[in-house]
Parts: C-alpha cells; structure tokens; sequence
DNA sequence: CTTAATTATGGTACCGTTACCATATTATCA
DNA sequence: TGATAATATGGTAACGGTACCATAATTAAG
C-alpha cells in the first residue's frame, strides 16, 4: 500500500507538498498540485489517517455504548446517532453491554485505548464509575437515556417521571384503581423516574393503598414472569403498565397464555412505542419517547463538546425531551 | 495523557520494557514486572493502541456496511456481528448507506482511510466496484445477504429463491391464482432471486399467465404505493407476496386504508419476519431468514481472512443459510 | 533598486509504539 | 572451569503522517 513518500518520490516533490495537496493548505502551485493528484490517482494512494491520528490526536471516531442495539428504541436512536456523526465526520463504534457493568467497564477501557474522540454512554448504573474514568482521561462524554449521580455530565434524556404520570393519571381517568407497575432495574434512573411518576399520579389521585410496582429488567422474560406472579395473586390488577416496549410485549404473550383478554379483562399500556415502520396494527396506548432526536442531540453535543476542546467550561447540559401519550386499543375503555 | 516513556521514566526502566510487561511479551523480572505495573496504575496509563496500528498495520476494527440499522433484519444481524466481533479483539464500525451507491462509496472510502481490518458489506448494486477497489487494497471483504457479479469474493446470506418458491408454492396450495410479488430494487441480487424463485413456482404449476411482480424498493412506501396501484387495475389479486418485512407492512397499511380486509379479502405474506420480542400477536406468514447467524457466521469468515493474510488463498465460499417457512394468519384459509 | 511581503517548496523532528539487534547477567552443562 | 544457553534489559529506528522552521523565488511597495 503506498505511502506519501512514494507518492512524492514518483511526483518529484517533497512528502509534505504531498501532505499539503491533500489537505489543501498551505502554498502548492496548480502546476505541482495537478502532477501530485495524478501520482496520487495512479498510485491509488489512500491517506492513512492513522498516523495522521497519531500527530493531530484525533480520531474522528465516537462510541455509542447502548444495552442493546437490537431494542428499537436504541436502533432508531443508533440511526439519529450515526446520521448526526456523519454529517460532523466521525464514525461510530457500536458496543452492546445488555446492562452489565462488566462489560461496560470492558468496552470503557478498550474505548480508551483507541482514543475514540468521545463517547455517548448509556451507563449500566446510576453512580457511573466510568464517567470519572473518562473524565480522568479528558474524553467528552454524553449520557443519554438515563441520568447519573455524578456531575458535570450532559444529559439527554426522555422525561420518564412525566410520562409514567401521564399514562398513570390516563388509566385513573378511565376508571382503573388496581394498576400495576412492571418496571426496570432498580439500578437504573429511567425505572426509578418512572415508578415516581407512577407513584405520584396515584398519590395525587388518592390511590396510595393501591400503589404496587416492581422493579425487574428490562426484557420480554421479566414482563411475562412479572405478569405470571401478579395473576397468581389474590388480587388482581385491572391495568398492568409496562415499564418498556419489552416488558409490556412479554406481559401480553404471558397473558395470551394465560387465557385474560387485553383490554376486556385487563388494560395494558407501555413506556416506548414500537415504531409503526414494524407493526401492522399498532394495537398498545404508549408514552413515545423520540429516540432518533435523542440520538442526534447527543450527538450534537459529543462534537461540540470534542470541538470546544479547551475552551471556557461551557456548562454541563440536561436536556429533557418531553414524551407523548398515544391512545390505541389496549388501555379500553371506562372501567366502572 | 501519560505515554509509554512517562511510565518507563517513573518505574526507571526503559519504554520498551514496559511494553514487554503490558503484552507480557519476552523476558521480564517479576520484580520490574511489578514496579511498572503499579506505576501504570498510579499514573492511570492507558496504552495507546492508535500508535500501535502504526506499527502493526493492525487496527482491530472492522466495518459493518449495511443499508439500515433500523431494519429489524440488519439490526438483528448487526447484533450478530458485534457479538462475534467482540469475541475475536474486534470493534465494529456502522455504516448505514440507505441502497444509495454514493453513499457507499463515501463510506467505503472512509473506511479504507481508516485501515479497517475488514468490511462487511451489504453492496447497494449487483455489480460492487467496491469490491475492486478494496481488492487493490488488499481489505479482505464478506458480502452478506446478497451475492455480486464479481467473483473472488465470500458470502453469506440466506436463500432468497427457494424461500419465494416456497411461499409462493403455500399460496398456490391454498387455491391461489393471481398472486402479486411487490420485490424490492432491481438491483438487488435478492429482490432478483426472489422474483426468480416466484416465477419457478407460478411456472411449476401452471400459472404463467398469473406471473405478475414489480420492482420497487425495500420501504414501507413502496409497499404501499404498489398496493394501491395494484388495486385499482381491473383484475385485482387475491394474494400479495410482499418482498421483504417493510414492504409488507406498507401493503397491509395500504390494504387497511382502502378497507381491504387481510386476509378475508386478499391474503399476504411476506418475505422476513418481525422479530417476536416486537410483534404481541404474530400475524404475518413469512419466509423467516437467521439474520444473527448470518450476522456471526460473515464476521467469523471475516475474521479468518484478517488473521490468514498471507497464508494460502483459501477458496472463497457462499454460505447460503436455510429459510423457513412459517404459517400465520395473513395468508388465510382454503380459496376455492 | 532595495526592502519587504507573498508564494512555493523542503528539512527535520516528533506523535507513541514495537521490531530488531546488542549487551549484560545468571544458570546450565560437558 | 570455560562454553553455551537462558534470562533480562536497553538503544535505535521505523510505522506514515504533519507542525514548525528555513530557504528560495517571485511580486509588491516605497
């Protein structure tokens, strides 16, 4: 594979001409440019932005450590992600952690060592020791999804507590009492926003005797096994609200088994939306967060923050997208 | 950021000792082994992997080209790549080109820049001058899900053609005469294989005259804009064979708008599945393709080419995966 | 016409690692 | 006991670019 010095060697000119002919700066004469982007065509010379990585420090590459790409929420919001980089000229790295600090704290350090110029982090924990890490070592990074404990991070989010209120106070509004809350890990800030919100729209509506979550993970198996114990019980719920697309999905097929109608013996709404790209007949009353504009502002953000580089310490940012409540089939109707 | 001498300075040994010690590489004394790696520790060193690609010619990376992370079928398979990535040293890099052959040459152009070890492409185009051009370069190369006119190349993708004799065959069974295949691009190898295998079955059995396919493009719109086409000619189908999970939806949508009932009206099917962790109440009878195992079974190959590099050329394989058929509501019952 | 500015090109060193070779010390063996 | 091998460590150069400084040639200015 050939180099700049075999480009300006066969061009009769010096490396860095070459150099300046590729980056268009400095002083090159059209006659000298014409002949080093000839050699450079007949050569198929390809610049190694490896070693330029390795004088400019930089690599024009970002990281995007998400649970899993295979959710939808965080595919369409890989999408936004990779759009936005491309636009700004970086690459993307995927790194999937199906929240296991482990192998975040894995993908961290390997991120480190290739000095990825920054990272978009969907931390596996609340206190986030890879944060401090990062910060140790001078990578920007934005957290999205979730917030953390630490500081001196920017945020991007959805706004679980209002969404979780909203979907709450709409099954209150119908008529429902018994709601039960499947929702996600307890190590998590989404799922600890979106009991709250739960909490307090039962509150508010004086329902607090009636107030029951759980906290479990966030995939199709928790929501089915949750809903299998919750109908195992004396007590039945009228409304069960799923604290993801997953849980909600895996609620459903356990109550498909389970012989209990969605919505005629049971509500069922969900935080996420599936997008309407994949299902034929969106059937679920949902909170939609905007995934793909997550994505993009993070990303927005990232580069900002990797350009801005020694600037003044712009402030640390939160920004909260609101969510939507989208009324369809599984909820029903008024509960006497 | 502290460096390899900064270390060596402390731990008063020199740089290249204590890259013997961070690759446990030739002879280090345990006593320096363990004075550099507390100076490691102390100063928080993190190797610098970007200087050692200059050396190694070795990046670690490989690329994913594919045309939509969105699409639950290369979402799916990228989660299949990662895994198997992760596995073997790798990171992965996501490209997402949208079918444009523009966009995929930016990329690969990228890509090239950035030394990738290998690339894993989904090519927008039958014939891939990609291929060529990473051939000169010596990238080693895995095309999945659709196979090129250029030779000397690995593939791994799934069986188009006798997954759409196979569903069509179905459909004939049922008493099917006029059925409608909406594929996807002309380009594509696997919108060509799917016509082909069509047109095998409607041929088998008699229907030549019934042969009624379009080449469109692998969305929701195109799925519907051909439906409602379709259905204002005269002679209407009484099954529509979507060309992939995309196109299908935009029929059924199309079909709901138009008060066309599925499939008391006119049955569907579809080539690839939704996934079940996204679909409560599968519906749709499909071709279901392995799009993980493809996913795995390309980076694997790949991995392999990257490691053998200069061995014997190992002849290049297709690895075509199996389809399977499976039987839901969509195509309905017996047609008289 | 001298001086200064602009244009055009090149030399050298360095980014952070590691391969290769050299050297020194210790252990092993005939 | 001297020779050989194994162990332990370091010096130097190179990977492929580019920043910085220097120099030469041309043009503009006074």
């Amino acid at each position: 594979m050939p180099t700049i010095h075999d480009v300006a060697k066969k061009a009769g000119v010096a490396p860095i001409t070459v150099s300046r002919v590729i980056n268009n700066s400095g002083y090159v004469s059209d006659h000298v440019r014409t002949k080093v982007n000839a050699v450079i065509d007949e050569l198929g010379y390809v610049p190694n932005v490896i070693a330029r990585s390795l004088k400019s420090k930089r690599t024009n590459t970002i990281a995007l450590v998400i649970t899993d790409i295979t959710n939808p929420f965080f595919n369409i919001l890989a999408r936004g992600v990779e759009d936005a980089a491309f636009k700004a000229g970086f690459n993307v790295i995927i790194c999937n952690t199906d929240e296991s600090q482990e192998q975040e704290d894995n993908y961290i350090q390997l991120l480190l060592q290739k000095r990825v110029d920054g990272i978009l982090l969907v931390p596996a924990e609340t206190h986030s020791q890879s944060i401090e890490l990062l910060r140790k070592h001078n990578t920007p990074v934005v957290i999205i999804d979730r917030y953390v404990e630490n500081g001196g991070v920017d945020v991007v989010r959805g706004d679980s507590e209002s969404g979780a209120y909203q979907l709450t106070k709409f099954l209150i509004d119908l008529g429902h009492k018994r709601i039960t809350l499947l929702s996600g890990p307890d190590t998590v800030s989404t799922s600890i926003d979106r009991v709250r919100g739960y909490k307090q729209a039962m509150c508010d509506h004086h329902l607090n005797e009636f107030v029951d979550y759980f906290y479990g993970k966030y995939s199709q198996e928790s929501g089915a096994q949750l809903t299998r114990e919750i109908f195992s019980r004396k007590e039945k719920p009228t409304a069960i609200f799923g604290g993801n697309n997953l849980v909600s999905i895996g609620a459903l097929s356990a109550l498909r088994q389970m012989g209990i109608k969605v919505p005629d013996d049971v509500a069922v709404v969900s935080f996420d939306d599936i997008p309407e790209s994949l299902s034929y007949d969106p059937f679920m009353t949902v909170i939609s967060q905007p995934p793909y504009a997550i994505g993009q502002k993070a990303t927005e953000i990232l580069v900002s923050r990797i350009k801005n580089d020694q600037d003044v310490p712009v402030e640390f940012q939160e920004v909260v997208f609101p969510v939507e409540l989208i009324v369809r089939e599984s909820s029903g109707g008024k509960v006497n």
